[in-house]
DNA sequence: GCAATAGTGTCTATAAGACACTATCTT
DNA sequence: AAGATAGTGTCTTATAGACACTATTGC
């Protein structure tokens, strides 16, 4: 059966009801550390549980629900946050009440304040992601899947400067690819690679005010470049692993 | 309002009925050329017109319902075929008469037999890709984005060999890249490449009969190898304004 | 002074692309 | 014989990474 012969004999109370919802996989660096923004569950299933901030998808397409159910969760507007979409996971059982299919979004953020609690926002808070393991439903899964994906989007797009600040120096850019890939880059090499790859970056001309914080040359500064894709890409040191 | 509080308070008949579809971005090589797998619509909305295949969401899983209306569609049995998801689709009144979500999946198969008339099939044929606009729905842009994720997959994934038959020449190999890139490839840099890459294909050690089909030495045989992802990969040339 | 950091120079190994060339096949 | 193709050799250029080095800052 197609879809069009499904819908044009559709009778809505005829089936099971389904419901769609978004999830968002919202990253940030934090002190150094990749974090992922969390809730906490209030009710059943999963009560007392850790999932991802999410909800209902109202009148409104798919992104708009997600940057909606964002800041909702964060109270913070989120002109600048980059937000696409990641996966939908739709199998049955995966919410015990009824068939819900969710559309999981990923957000990249600069650092934001903690969300204020006592909002809708309560009960909201950034966690390391090596410690963000026991979520409700199937969001261990979604959460797996969006890190593996951000992973991959710093190689071959500028996305890394979507967690930065409006300007930035090199060595703030790197320490961005260090949280989320889990590994140190060396400075020397780093530098001059994102400098030679055209449209990374471009000089603000500044030289940073707070720089050298435990010694060092006051750092220049620079802000996020108009390049959409990295040519050529930096990629991660090649763990053969991942490979086969 | 989280997805939990709306679970927890839901009432199915409260609500304005969804549903949700799959929708299949099936592409195959024919005579060198790129082709998807269309349908013609027989009823309204969109009636006589083309539309990529796909219908409802039963009691399966998302991946379960895409593979089910690809075998529906085709007559065929797709047991080497690839599958895996593209994008989900959700603004409102992309259909007419309800809000319908579409998970769009991308499929890539072998050069398989015209489907069959008079089955569940009927009217399902490939078509050339840059023959087919005008498409229902939403339709073109969701073929648009699957050619997107699928020429920048042939780039760093050996997936063009779920193009190609159980074994094949390097050459066909290389058709391939050209199909689907739409542009010539060199081939003597071709061949070097693709045998130095770990994993991509490894040798049949057989040689093909039906070789040198315009004069030419008889080519070997490979069939696809062990790697899921290529390292170095196999970049396109660059267009600056695809970076930009 | 000492330690840490910004930024640059240099060398090596690898990879991509241009081009040439030989051997083998069909017509 | 002519033309096309499979597969290899070689050269040039771009790139990644290792390592070294200078200059500038905080303590």
């Amino acid at each position: 059966m197609g879809e069009e012969e499904f819908l044009s004999g559709y009778d809505p109370s005829a089936y099971p009801a389904v419901a769609v919802t978004v999830d968002v996989v919202a990253l940030t660096i934090r002190d150094g550390r990749l974090c992922v923004l969390l809730v906490e569950r209030g009710e059943q299933p999963f009560a007392g549980r850790r999932a991802l901030p999410g909800g209902f998808v109202k009148e409104e397409g798919l992104d708009a629900a997600a940057l909606r159910e964002l800041e909702e969760e964060t109270g913070v507007s989120l002109a600048r946050v980059h937000l696409e979409q990641l996966k939908t996971y739709g199998n049955p059982g995966r919410d015990p009440r009824m068939r819900v299919f969710s559309v999981a979004y990923l957000a990249f953020a600069p650092s934001l304040p903690e969300p204020e609690a006592g909002t809708d926002a309560s009960g909201a808070y950034w966690v390391p992601v090596e410690e963000a393991a026991g979520l409700a439903f199937d969001h261990d899964v979604i959460l797996a899947d969006g890190l593996d994906r951000a992973r991959a989007k710093l190689e071959y797009t500028p996305l890394a400067t979507a967690f930065a600040g409006d300007d930035f120096t090199i060595a703030e850019l790197r320490q961005i690819y260090a949280a989320v890939w889990g590994e140190e880059l060396h400075a020397g090499n780093f530098h001059r690679k994102v400098l030679s790859v055209p449209g990374f970056v471009e000089s603000t001309g500044e030289t940073s005010t707070r720089g050298g914080e435990r010694g060092g040359p006051k750092p220049k500064l620079y802000r996020a470049g108009d390049a959409r894709l990295l040519h050529p890409a930096l990629l991660r040191p090649t763990r053969e692993d991942d490979v086969r």
